[in-house]
DNA sequence: CAGATGACTGCGA
DNA sequence: ATCGCAGCCATCT
């Protein structure tokens, strides 16, 4: 039995806020976590990695590969499977980086 | 309860 | 141009 009960259940935080602009990333489409941060009013892009990384987004199908660093360097712990996924998505991606991110990035705060 | 960690970013030298 | 340091919030041990 999972004795490691994560304890972040409660989508009442940046979490859920933060998939739900991930889900909202067009296909083909890539966005960084300092963007998303600062259009959820994060003052940390780190809490927006920490959201990423709970398993949480997994289970909401939400895009993770679709969120870069500033460099449009994939970042996390399986970068090969993400970078499949973007290739799957239209997007190139060479050596676990994003091509053409600058064209291709999302600004949530500009588009929305 | 307190300390350390983490999918990052921006600025300074 | 490259390298290093500090900031911030929530979770984990």
């Amino acid at each position: 039995m999972p004795t490691t009960q994560p304890a972040y259940k409660k989508d009442d935080n940046l979490a859920n806020l933060v998939h739900e602009l991930v889900r909202q990333i067009p296909k083909g489409r890539v966005t960084s976590y300092g963007a998303i941060a600062k259009s959820l009013g994060i003052p940390n892009p780190r809490m927006v990695g920490w959201a990423m990384h709970t398993t949480e987004n997994i289970k909401k199908n939400v895009p993770a590969q679709r969120v870069v660093n500033s460099t449009g360097h994939i970042t996390g712990g399986h970068p090969e499977f993400r970078r499949d996924l973007l290739i799957k998505d239209g997007v190139k991606v060479i050596n676990n980086r994003v091509a053409d991110f600058k064209r291709l990035f999302w600004d949530p705060a500009l588009e929305l």
